[in-house]
DNA sequence: CGCATAGTTCGATGCTAATCGAAGCATTCT
DNA sequence: AGAATGCTTCGATTAGCATCGAACTATGCG
């Protein structure tokens, strides 16, 4: 069975922890300077650089230079959508865990999926959207509904600013943990942001997870779920 | 973003060689024993069996002992998927074909995806079923609509033998090749099993390919496009 | 039971590739 | 222009792992 793509070749590439690290820092779509990459992969930064090399040979990034500095990002939509089902397979097959802890609970309701939020609470929120044609969906793809811009307007979040930026707007985003999609792109990201300056949740330190206040969780619901 | 799933070790084991073959081999969704395998990976018996023992210990893969033969299969359709996306990603990164050849059509129209029909004629299956409401999507999870049952009883299968096995019935399953889901789950493969049944399709040997009659491509197209 | 076959385990071999210090190149700032 | 910063390239080191011959275990057959 040798017909057919190279396989072991694209695998193989996100095989390598460090390549691994950079590859999942960058799934939402945006971008981050080889430096940062470097920390986010815990190498050097020559040693980044080596594995960028790599994985721009094999298809995987894009890269804008702008000056001395590099940005690299995912090289599309495909890439993502294939760590996440590497994503999905490896939950699947990872250690069970004896009980749930608090963290799980937290981590579940709530969390930074890099720049945007992810979890049940964002699960909730994107099937909201779609229920009330805020953001409609067609098949796998996301886009601006009919009620949508005067919506976000109206909680200070300003579509055709988003619209400018080179991400994509809306994207779905796989939750691994429920196997749904959560919302990504600049439009997603915006809201996390909202979120934060409301004070409605806070970042725990160390961790991904986003955590809820009592009121602010009354808030983000009155506000995203109507 | 070292929280979530460790995407590197499952990537890792895919991104051999002889593994990658092997893993390609089984995602027809048979079983073959380690002697086979280890042909088609091009290794001897002793190595593939030590990568054998990798790809059990990685969750990746079943096994069924009837006596001295050990037929290993893939553990199940989210491997075959994660597969099929790494597929997509290599198809399209890898070196530029000059011309596409008559194998890539085929593999664009229909092919085989562990147990279910993917590509172009799945993909417009499913939507299909969508839009007649034989099937119906509430996010990322595929239910059966008001009409399905009756439907699916109209053309030989019975949803409700399907539903008493362990597999979900329905389950979008990302096609590659267009980025848009085609069926999987217990249904995808009854509709399978339904196309070869009638003849209406071939296996192609040593492929994944799916080959329509051109009669029976119209019996198929009637029967789910209406 | 002896032989054949299927498959696993052991251990030695040698190749590969991630790693980082050093050096070099490119851009920006004062 | 010199210094600072971002990043790439070079080269040496060494840990890791795919590989297969040999040995062993398990199953099937006459």
């Amino acid at each position: 069975m040798r017909n057919g793509p190279d396989i072991a070749r694209i695998a193989n590439l996100v095989g390598d922890p460090a390549r691994a690290n950079m590859l999942t820092a960058l799934m939402d779509g945006g971008a981050l300077t080889a430096s940062e990459l470097a920390l986010e992969a815990g190498v050097t930064v020559q040693t980044a650089s080596s594995h960028l090399s790599k994985l721009m040979e094999g298809g995987l990034l894009s890269l804008a230079a702008q000056g001395r500095h590099r940005y690299y990002g995912l090289a599309n939509a495909q890439v993502a959508s294939m760590l996440e089902s590497i994503m999905g397979v490896a939950e699947a097959a990872g250690p069970q865990r004896v009980r749930p802890g608090p963290r799980d609970a937290t981590m579940r309701e709530a969390r930074i999926c890099y720049d945007h939020l992810a979890g049940d609470q964002a699960v909730a929120m994107l099937d909201g959207f779609l229920a009330r044609n805020i953001l409609t969906r067609d098949g796998d793809r996301i886009a601006m509904g009919e009620v949508g811009p005067s919506f976000f307007r109206a909680i200070g979040i300003e579509p055709d600013t988003l619209k400018k930026s080179r991400r994509p707007l809306c994207r779905a985003c796989l939750d691994w943990s429920v196997r749904r999609s959560h919302l990504a792109g600049s439009l997603g990201a915006a809201i996390f942001d909202k979120i934060v300056a409301e004070r409605w949740a806070r970042r725990e330190a160390n961790s991904r997870a986003v955590v809820f206040s009592p009121t602010g969780r009354r808030a983000f619901e009155k506000t995203f779920f109507g």
